[in-house]
DNA sequence: CTGAGCACCTGAGGGC
DNA sequence: TGCCCTCAGGTGCTCA
């Protein structure tokens, strides 16, 4: 589920009840994620706290206090956390309950049903030239990622321009559905070839994915009010998405049909009309 | 170097 | 009710 948004969210989510709070306890019950969890990862966490707790692409990164390590955590597709502050009356653990964090205040749960999700503990001076983030773009809400660099980065890329805006080298961050939304916003084909792209055109489609996702973490955070509940969950919130899903329906400009191709074995939605190239 | 295809894994939903 | 099929918001590997 989590593309960019989602991973923000999670943070700003999590940051209350872990930055700066002593694990008590970290249990792991299901080390098998996509890479395996070391085994020493509980006793590397234990007694210690995160700080620095930041998101780049869609990765969460915190800094295990007053050790050389820096811990990891990415939500694959159907990874998410949720917080329980009522400690007397904690659920039982559920299904796909992976990893439960436990501080003086709050019982923080990792589930993940695909385990696709990764939980690294790895050294603070290696986190940027980790394989793993080693060959990022820029972020797509910070000034590095404008029209000029995302014109530059599609001129050698021959295939569609939709599968190269999920390439997290060209920029970071946008998934299936904000690669969709992204271009419907801009009014861009996504089965143009990406070199075939105007500058002008990269500079509209640059606009409008910092819009996409800068809309979709303020609604994200509009929902982090409940965030404490008992069984409240981060990172899922009610979308509002303009063709993604939509096969079939009216576009919400035009009425056109929205249509649904695959390409690089992922849906895309988009509006025949509104995106003629 | 690029791009295409497959792999990992579980669950939800539709058709019969 | 159950079986079978397809699809799901990610990403890394192999191979041409």
């Amino acid at each position: 589920m989590p593309e960019l948004p989602e991973v923000e969210t999670t943070l700003r989510g999590l940051q209350p009840f872990l930055e700066g709070a002593v694990l008590e306890s970290v249990d792991v019950y299901v080390a098998q994620l996509r890479q395996p969890i070391n085994k020493y990862f509980s006793k590397l966490l234990v007694g210690k706290c995160l700080t620095q707790m930041r998101r780049r692409n869609k990765y969460i990164l915190a800094e295990v206090a007053g050790t050389s390590n820096t811990l990891l955590l990415h939500l694959g597709m159907s990874g998410r956390f949720t917080i329980f502050t009522g400690l007397n009356n904690l659920p039982p653990r559920a299904k796909h309950d992976h990893i439960i964090f436990k501080t003086a205040h709050a019982e923080v749960r990792y589930n993940d049903a695909r385990r696709f999700g990764l939980a690294l503990i790895i050294p603070t001076v290696e986190v940027a030239n980790h394989p793993l983030l080693l060959k990022l773009g820029p972020e797509p809400l910070t000034d590095a990622f404008d029209g000029t660099a995302l014109f530059k980065a599609l001129q050698r890329r021959t295939t569609a321009i939709k599968p190269t805006l999920m390439d997290a080298a060209v920029v970071c961050g946008v998934g299936n559905i904000y690669a969709s939304e992204s271009l419907f916003r801009a009014g861009i084909n996504p089965l143009k070839s990406s070199q075939n792209l105007s500058r002008k055109q990269a500079g509209v489609l640059v606009e409008c994915i910092k819009t996409v996702l800068t809309e979709a973490i303020a609604a994200g955070g509009s929902t982090l009010r409940d965030y404490a509940q008992p069984d409240g969950q981060l990172g899922y919130f009610a979308h509002i998405f303009k063709v993604y899903g939509r096969k079939g329906q009216g576009c919400l400009v035009c009425k056109t049909p929205v249509v649904q191709v695959v390409q690089a074995q992922r849906s895309t939605f988009y509006c025949p009309s509104c995106q003629p190239g």
